[in-house]
DNA sequence: TAGATTGTTAATCGATTAACAATC
DNA sequence: TAGATTGTTAATCGATTAACAATC
């Protein structure tokens, strides 16, 4: 079934957008869904879709479409919403506290486990349920604890270290939202960006690319 | 001096990067690099990095390099950081607040005029200086203060009409943080999207690759 | 069965890489 | 000047789109 020889990045950073639409159209209740009509809803062409889906093997029935249901199990699957992934939260401030109280672990098949912080104050309280412990305490919980994902959200000062310790800790991958450039070479450790500021100077080039194009016309 | 007759988006995307570095490198005190250092250091091809400056126009010098400073200062230029763009935050949540407390609007090129929200206990108050309206007055502020783009942290419920409210007033941008595809057909507005989820799952996605060759091998 | 739609291969398009003349 | 490095065109590679036979 898996055929999957080396899938680009391009068709990976696809699989979340699919499992997400997928997702609303089961809440919608819709059951059946053909390659054309999702790709008009996403954006995309059939025949990408199609393509996208043939990486991995084929999930539709010819003459009917895709089910809702299974493709979307399916593709949660691949994404490996099953696989019983844990996460710490790296820094507790404004960030790390907004993202435990608010993102949803949970859904993207993620159990969140602890947050960590130097902040004397936080050390030993909670913040919805998860336990803050002091930031010395990370290699000791980490032993403890198998955890597949550090949420980086320290000051700029302290990422690269903090993200070595939970990398020398053996965490599989970090999800860094620390606005800097992070790296591990000596490791197979997988660095996820969230790059905020890269994001608004994307919007701020296009749309700075719009108000000069009405300055001329 | 601009070529620029239609760049990619892969190309836009790697510019605020291209920024970001050079302004680590001006920090550092470095004056000049080549192609083939920032390369290097970025995780490039010296032939990308020069195609990608060839779309906008010569930087550099032949047999010298590019000057860090200029080269700095023409990228922010092309994404538009001295055009004196505005932004507002919709939804003084958890997640607007930490933005608004951290993120550095300025350095991107963008004032921070205010924010709204629905909660009576916030309205009137103040974010690190910046006054916090309802929501009800979001019209009549947008009347008065141009604002290029309006940061959306609303809940998903909600998160498509205050879009609406936004592009009907004329912000020219929306940075979606609402974990919810919207989309506004009538208009120009250009949508930038921040899915967290999308970001978590690419990352599953590779650390189960992983994990799953490591159960074979 | 006829119609619809996938799975899958082939064609096209665009992005990246290579090459090298221009020139600082 | 000689050496280095860009600007810019050409070649390659990979991703998207098109096409259509298979089949539900």
């Amino acid at each position: 079934m898996k055929r999957n020889s080396r899938v680009s990045t391009a068709v990976i950073r696809r699989l979340p957008r699919y499992y997400r639409h997928l997702a609303e159209l089961q809440r919608k209740g819709v059951v059946r869904i053909s390659s054309s009509a999702l790709g008009k809803s996403m954006g995309l062409t059939a025949s990408q879709i199609r393509q996208d889906l043939f990486c991995f093997g084929g999930f539709g029935q010819q003459g009917y479409g895709y089910k809702v249901d299974s493709l979307k199990e399916e593709i949660g699957e691949i994404l490996g919403i099953n696989r019983g992934h844990t996460v710490v939260v790296v820094g507790a401030g404004n960030l790390g506290r907004a993202l435990i109280e608010n993102f949803r672990f949970s859904s993207n098949g993620f159990e969140l486990l602890a947050a960590f912080d130097v902040q004397e104050k936080m050390v030993g309280s909670t913040i919805t349920g998860i336990p803050v412990y002091h930031a010395d305490q990370l290699e000791a919980f980490l032993a403890e604890h198998p955890v597949s994902v550090g949420l980086l959200t320290v000051p700029i000062s302290v990422a690269q270290c903090m993200g070595e310790r939970l990398v020398s800790s053996g965490v599989k991958g970090i999800w860094n939202f620390t606005n800097s450039e992070i790296s591990f070479p000596d490791s197979d450790v997988v660095v996820e960006n969230v790059h905020f500021s890269d994001s608004l100077l994307a919007l701020s080039y296009m749309i700075s690319q719009r108000e000069a194009q009405e300055e001329t016309v």
